[in-house]
DNA sequence: ACAATAGTTTGTTTGTTCGATAAACTAATT
DNA sequence: AATTAGTTTATCGAACAAACAAACTATTGT
């Protein structure tokens, strides 16, 4: 219950104006006051205010309309450097982007399966983080602060790492160990909740008030945009839903269950299709889909296989939550229509929805970056949400 | 894009003002400054105004604290009276609320299946109407509004039925029907929507920010409470799990496809169960019901059969959710631990979250009344949004 | 050709309104 | 006398409308 008063108006104001600013850039004061319905004083007022903080720069003139020439307002880029991370059960993806979130410094490091203690891993993200940090352009304010994706349970609030089997993490105080280290603040999320963050702020998912973003990697995780904003549950385990039965009595589970999404449509039920016909070699998941994509006949039927599959639990979801799009990512939409077309057609069908509307479903479209890039929004959106700081 | 000013601080406060007294009710002025946070003299403004618009009243005076008397301060119960209808596929309920929900009146008609179409419906529903109202108490105000409560796909923002498929209905513009009738706000929501927000104001749904209700009946439908609102999706049709898959190649659904959550734990899988465990008799939900509770072997296992089910779609929500609580409503939960028991049990062993804490699964607590309930909060809710109208 | 001028658009300044707040007050009670 | 409840008064700060200044285009007249 928190109550409104002069602070919360000009916060959603201002808020309201950079927004503005950074999706419609080159802008100039008398448009954003157009479009936002703000009286022209009052935007004014508040550019002035996002001017002296750096945020927002004058970058020249704009046509004459038939009177005096607008003044070009835009982003600041270079406000500071943002870090994001992705990480993978067997990468670490780091990337640097600018205020506008634009990457402009990025490595990817692929680790073995064999040293995953979690000490271990630490010290290769710290390094990597390390490493990023020293390639920084210079900025106003330096490192704003670091992202991180990962893939298991987390406390957002806290930063906390609850658990992350395919790590084989168990609480661990990310956040803290991270901040200590580098003196930045430092966001943790669920990988999927960043891959949907991700697409919200530079992908797919721009313009689309509610969506969900799949993401179909090692697992199934789901992010969930309601109202424009994460929607994280009452416990931050939203969007959970490798364990959705889709099939009573079908394929035993690790969780002890049968049945569960994630043993029909994640890389683990795709190299288990491989196998299952007669594919003897070692192949990563790159391998596979490239080798869909040549046109190897039982790597597309796998692909098809997984995407059937995929699109019964997504069509449970869309049924749930009614969403405007649904955005797949991860590893498995690089396959591209081999998995989307069947995912579509399955999906189509079973979705109540479609006799009122289509859903669009579309494949991301930062495809490796989502995550990282959201794990940077992490950080840029609380510049956003609080100018002043 | 919605900008701020004064106008929406005062929105805020006061309403936040007129749900503390609706919630915390006796109150004075000086406990709602404290427990709300707001200044006393904002308080007592705010009262002020709420006084004059005759929602609110001064009753007497409380106990001192070791000074001067607090005011008591109370929602003025009888500002007006509101309609709530539950639109049943055989039924159909009218109650008649005061300003606190309370129900005043009441009565329910039951119709044959026989004479369903829409105009003998709308007729009996008119029909209901006008003897609730000639059944209002003397208000301030007389009838605020009238909240329908509808088994089908429904456009709120308009007071659209775009289909009713067991009603037999399409496109039918209830709301303007019922308005022209009887010259008075009519809100249209979807029976399980409508449960949800009845559960929300007055039932086991009070204290909880994120929760789902499960309208267990002729089909299965949810309502969805997200940050204390109701959440519709995009398009109005979130909450629509009837034909959730939960069984890959299981039962042939009406819909065309197969495994159709409705197929297995709605009023519909409990008659084919009774069927084909040689029953001949035809029964009603409530003989099954009350033989079940009676001891009956066939009709608790048929309660135990559909609840199984039915914890395996709320396990599917739970995951995608993460709620604080699920609540079962409709007729099945009238028939207590009988399918509750099963219910939790295979919803416990599902869900993802029951690892790492429990969510509270309870039975309705307003049972067949939520909808109704909800159809009158309706009405009511936007008293509070807007108090000066 | 070109200066004068009318009209338009952009952005700033000024004064007003309105809501929340703090502080000083009155009122009522232990 | 101390304490609590509620009101009054003065102040602050936000958005806003209106008036204004600045910068530009278009038109007109010579």
């Amino acid at each position: 219950m928190k109550t409104a008063d002069q602070v919360l108006v000009k916060q959603i104001n201002k808020m309201i104006v950079l927004n503005t600013i950074y999706k419609k850039r080159p802008i100039s004061r008398a448009e954003i006051a157009k479009v936002t319905g703000l009286n022209k004083s009052t935007v004014s007022a508040l550019v002035d205010e996002l001017l002296t903080e750096e945020l927002v720069l004058e970058m020249g003139t704009g046509e004459s309309q038939g009177g005096r020439k607008p003044v070009n307002l835009s982003i600041n880029k270079e406000v500071g450097n943002i870090i994001g991370i992705d990480l993978g059960v067997n990468y670490i993806l780091s990337i640097m982007t600018n205020f506008a979130g634009e990457i402009i410094w990025e490595k990817r490091i692929d680790l073995q399966h064999t040293h995953n203690s979690p000490g271990q891993r630490i010290a290769d993200l710290q390094t990597l983080i390390q490493e990023t940090i020293e390639n920084a352009s210079q900025t106003v304010r330096g490192i704003i602060g670091i992202g991180i994706g990962v893939p298991g349970i987390v406390n957002y609030e806290q930063g906390l790492i609850l658990s992350a089997p395919n790590l084989g993490w168990e609480n661990i105080e990310l956040r803290s160990i991270i901040e200590q280290k580098f003196g930045v603040p430092v966001f943790i999320d669920n990988e999927a909740n960043a891959g949907a963050i991700g697409e919200k702020w530079f992908g797919a998912g721009k313009r689309a008030d509610e969506f969900l973003y799949i993401s179909a990697g090692t697992g199934i995780g789901a992010g969930i945009i309601i109202n424009n904003e994460l929607y994280r549950g009452s416990r931050g385990l939203a969007g959970e839903i490798g364990h959705m039965t889709v099939s009573l009595d079908g394929i035993p589970c690790s969780c002890g269950n049968t049945g569960c999404l994630e043993e029909y449509s994640s890389e683990k039920a795709l190299f288990r299709y491989m196998k299952e016909h007669i594919c003897v070699e070692e192949l990563t998941i790159f391998n596979i889909i490239d080798n869909a994509i040549a046109g190897d006949d039982v790597s597309r039927r796998a692909f098809e296989y997984v995407g059937k599959y995929l699109g019964i639990g997504v069509a449970n979801l869309i049924n749930a939550f009614n969403p405007q799009l649904v955005i797949i990512g991860n590893s498995l939409p690089l396959a591209g229509d081999i998995l989307m077309d069947e995912l579509r057609k399955e999906a189509g069908k079973r979705c109540f929805a479609s006799k009122y509307f289509s859903v669009k479903i579309l494949p991301s479209q930062l495809n490796m970056h989502a995550c990282a890039m959201g794990a940077a929004a992490l950080v840029i959106s609380r510049l956003y949400a609080s100018p002043v700081s």
